[in-house]
DNA sequence: TTGACATATTCCTATATGGACATATGATGA
DNA sequence: TCATCATATGTCCATATAGGAATATGTCAA
């Protein structure tokens, strides 16, 4: 089997840099396709190809204003992200790393005290 | 071209639902290939293909330990992932659903009031 | 209707991937 | 040295991509 679909979930959506770049202009308010075209200097099929994809994983919302479309940030679909990656947060707070030199001089002592202890 | 590489950063490497798993275990304690094997019920080449990319990015650290190799979490390495989804966290919070609605309804009053505003 | 603009879709293709399986490497103990 | 355990790597293959280019759809204006 190949990779997991990119329209499978957000973890896959966001995994490509053109795709969150589009959130991150949609995140400013919301814009016809051809604003992002102009800002993100693509090609304006793989911005739709894009939003596409975003839209099935339901990263953007979309309305038709006369000939354009506009759409728009759904920042909800991103949360399974955050809930994922937030149970990591601690591992870079200082104070874990600071427990983490702890814990790597504690062993250093005792290697350096011998291993029979007390 | 195809997809960006999985091992191109934090974001396509977790993309993959096995390497979460992966990483979610390993939360728990550092471990060797084998553990994984048990208790994710995958093949053991496969966990050691997963491994690999993880390590790619940074995203678990290895030790010999006789025969085995323990692997441990490195949670720095999804700080980029936990920083960007921040940034959007404020568009799943109750406040910000609200002033969703308010939106919503002024646009309401605004067309039921006519466009030749005041 | 026609023409122009705005966006979406289709076709093409090189490419990386993940699983299955086989096998190589590495460490240990006798 | 050999046998064994633990892990890593290599091969094969179906498959989904992302970009480029061409074209289809949709909407407005006259």
């Amino acid at each position: 089997m190949a990779r997991v679909a990119t329209t499978a979930d957000a973890f896959n959506a966001v995994a490509e840099p053109r795709r969150r770049q589009i959130l991150d202009v949609l995140a400013g308010g919301e814009r016809p396709v051809n604003d992002l075209v102009g800002v993100l200097g693509m090609a304006q099929p793989q911005v739709s190809k894009h939003l596409r994809v975003l839209r099935e994983v339901g990263a953007v919302e979309v309305r038709g204003q006369g000939r354009q479309r506009l759409y728009r940030l759904n920042g909800q679909a991103l949360k399974p992200i955050h809930d994922w990656v937030k149970r990591y947060e601690d591992s870079w707070t200082e104070r874990f790393e600071q427990l983490d030199v702890v814990l790597e001089d504690l062993k250093r002592q005792e290697k350096g005290a011998g291993d029979g202890g007390g």
